[in-house]
DNA sequence: GATGAATGAGCGTTCATTCAT
DNA sequence: CATGAATGAACGCTCATTCAT
């Protein structure tokens, strides 16, 4: 299936070259032809992989929501007890967005979207799963008793973890002398709680 | 003698049912003639109390900016140690967000508004502000010794702290099950180092 | 009267304000609010002495109009012969436009809007009624054969001088250098016969 | 492989459009729509091959400024003495005004426009290259004495014949009963000097 | 497939004019 | 009379999308 290879390719050079162009300008100032600038293509040709312009948007958010998920699904497997798992999960996470700071600006335009039309890509459901993930985690080790009963809710503690890593994300984009990547083992330090 | 009109209120309302407009159909999706509709005004009548429409988004986060900064004033004035300060800013910031739905949706496309263009709005200044405030109450009693040393240094301290404040806000607008205001005693638990 | 004179006056003002506006911005660039301003009044205020915008251009030009119909009136009662009489015409009008720099400029709309709309204000017949009064000069002592046979028809003559004139006015609107007063008198000597 | 377009080509047809419009209801009062439905193609279309409406008015008058230029040069290389060469010159532009009637027209929205905006289009360049090339044959063949000492000095003299064509061009617009084509001679007898 | 010329709905903004005070 | 806030029709320009080549 060789063309099939291909024609999956190209759709992701074009969607790397959209959020870019994305990044750069938002996507309210990104218009279809500077997408197939980037690309290097014809702007009509953009159409032959993706139906309209929201439709890249989603899928630059899909792309980053999918390696989301495959790091909740590894932490699942991941050895340790909760804590160790959420230290994991903190620092990929936090590792991941660092590393991917055009799609972390696409983000903001992603969650505009998100938050006006709901059907549009699952953002509830999303942080839905993030948050039971950690929840599942926090609580882990609870009903073996080894540990320490904590003052939170297990269900809001996952809610300000999550919370605190997107909170994060958020000012690392407005400041550059925030530093993402850094911003890990302080997570870590303060709301994963300590094993045992 | 003219019709009488308080121009200050006048715009004041204009700008309300722009938050509102902003808040239901995104910044991007919102039209002046939306927006003079909500207001009860003719479309050109909007551009008497405002240049442009983003003139608008900007007015909305100043307002709530604005209030952010009085909210960071009152707590350098609020008794009680470093601890005590900080419950008292995170609850109110909660408060008012928890209640400042509409205007928590705008600060979404501020945000990606705020990220393209830094000359717009200064949103890098506010977070450091934000951030400076937090981390003055963070290391207020340390140079006499009575707060158990951190871990983790207090700017990164107060990085995680507000970014966990905006992450759960963002939460919030995605998810109705997630409650704003019951989140501020979370966070205070969690990220707010006990008194003495 | 003197309800009647403070009208007039004050519809005079403000179309003196007029036209330094429409010499400045173009008839097309002016706002009545520029109009208003200039003339230090309120933009509704305008409407109480013009019923529209175009009615000012239209009286700014009947006021040009007017006097140098005058003009070609006093040319008639000038003592002398025809070539003394244009002599008179041709030196009284270029002093006319040569101070009125404004209404000059103002022309340039006029004749545009004239063109296209021969019922707004009468320009054929106002550069007819000049090209006579011209032809009536250049003929005066035709049948008495006191001045030299012209190998041009009169008529013609008498529209190659005035176009002379208002040619000479557009070049020194575009180009400072060109001095319109002194234009008068090598119009006089080229085009103007001589007596006897 | 795209639709096959010759750019220049259909550029041209829109000026041409656009020229007809201007001509028919001045600059000011032709919309896009107006030059897209007499080109017939959509109003979207214009804009991919011109910039802006006051870009047309420019290439309108660029066409006829280069048209003029190359008739200036075509004088200097044309044969016999001054007289011979100006009396060549004003035939020359008079009958390409006479054929040109929507041209000519616009050309009273490009003065109003030049007026105003001297960096727009070189207004004043161009009636001074003008000037000067008139000037330049009223003297060619002074220093050999072949020519009768004029009593106007030459700049002056070439501004009235400038004047004088461009006045001409002006009453024909206003009143058809004025030929234009019928004027060149008019002009030549009263203001080219004759040979020798 | 690829292209890019063409389309035309859509929108921000302007401004002449009106009219309540 | 004077004012200036309000109006809303109008228009220049943009750009996502289509489709003939």
């Amino acid at each position: 299936m060789p063309k099939q290879v291909d024609r999956a390719a190209r759709r992701e050079e074009i969607l790397t070259a959209a959020v870019r162009v994305f990044a750069r300008q938002g996507y309210g100032g990104s218009r279809i032809e500077d997408i197939a600038r980037e690309a290097g293509i014809a702007k009509g040709s953009v159409y032959l992989y993706f139906g309209s312009r929201e439709e890249m948007l989603a899928a630059a958010f899909d792309g980053l929501a999918a390696r989301s998920r495959e790091l909740l699904a590894e932490v699942g497997r991941h050895p340790g007890g909760g804590s160790e798992r959420l230290r994991f999960l903190v620092r990929s996470v936090m590792r991941l967005l660092a590393q991917e700071r055009d799609l972390s600006r696409v983000l903001l335009d992603v969650w505009s979207m998100g938050v006006r039309e709901p059907d549009w890509i699952d953002m509830a459901g999303f942080y839905r799963d993030y948050r039971a993930a950690v929840t599942a985690q926090l609580t882990a080790g609870e009903r073996h008793g080894t540990e320490v009963a904590d003052a939170v809710d297990p269900v809001s503690h996952a809610t300000v973890l999550v919370g605190a890593i997107e909170g994060c994300v958020l000012q690392a984009l407005f400041d550059p002398s925030v530093d993402l990547a850094a911003l890990a083992e302080p997570i870590v330090s303060l709301l994963v709680p300590p094993s045992r």
